[in-house]
DNA sequence: CTTGCTTTTGCAAGTAGTTGCAGGAGCAAG
DNA sequence: CTTGCTCCTGCAACTACTTGCAAAAGCAAG
């Protein structure tokens, strides 16, 4: 838990304060490990304080996202996943049939990125990039 | 509207009807023009068929979607949007700044795509892909 | 044309997530 | 310690979209 001390210290120089809702929402997510949704990080919060809106999570998360300190995977399907935000991070490749998720590493996208970049001045949102399709196993079946 | 046929054909081999409230949702896509959402197909059609239903609007977009008829462009944020698919479709990149859209030819997607089937067997689902980012005029003011 | 099967629709209720608003709590200045 | 400002939260209403269900409509025999 040694990433402590720098949440607050992100959240204090970008003004904002660190409320106990947002202490426990982001010790869940680093508690729970992994991809969590949000109402499992809701679910999680209220045994210990069952105040908590689901609403307040939600504005949590999307502030912790526009810190960096965490990241979303979307993929419009179902429900959104949230992980805490690695300074060396991983992309997601996501199986429309089987919905496990496999990592993809930075550089495959750095080629992609550059391109954009260099042709059309377009810079891409990268930080909580997820695509989906169909994996090995389950388009060899 | 030499396509129309072609939709006919096409959902009529998969097994589907051909009802007035397919015609009308393809109708208001095409004559729409553009990307729109399915807000401003509901809307279009409801001026000359009154009964049609929201749901049956989503259902049939789904439907005409999984037949590669139309493509969804979805960026997560506001509401997703539709248009007619084209045989050599193009890409989307859409600036979080001034929300413009521009086009994105999928070639530059392809070497993308190509590292990811040889090096993991997965097979990216690329019909329908939206990248959001910072445009070059945004970026630099 | 009737019986039977499947598809499709409209309605209504449900889910994930967002937003407006009023009240509570922290901090800073007097 | 009070006044004032801003931030943050809980509640409730709302948006975008999905889903369960029963009835309507199409097609295919008999």
């Amino acid at each position: 838990m040694a990433g402590h001390s720098n949440v607050v210290a992100t959240l204090r120089e970008a003004g904002y304060r660190l409320t106990p809702q947002r202490v426990m929402v982001l010790q869940a997510i680093t508690e729970g490990g992994g991809h969590q949704t949000a109402e499992a990080i809701y679910r999680e919060v209220i045994k210990t304080y069952p105040y908590l809106d689901i609403a307040t999570v939600y504005r949590i998360l999307q502030l912790l996202k526009r810190l960096h300190l965490v990241t979303e995977i979307d993929l419009g399907g179902d429900s959104a996943r949230y992980e805490v935000a690695e300074p060396n991070k991983h992309h997601h490749m996501v199986c429309r049939e089987c919905s496990r998720t496999f990592d993809l590493s930075p550089s495959y996208l750095e080629e992609f990125r550059l391109r954009l970049v260099n042709e059309f001045g377009f810079e891409p949102d990268l930080e909580h990039f997820a695509i989906g399709g169909q994996c090995a196993e389950c388009g060899s079946a």
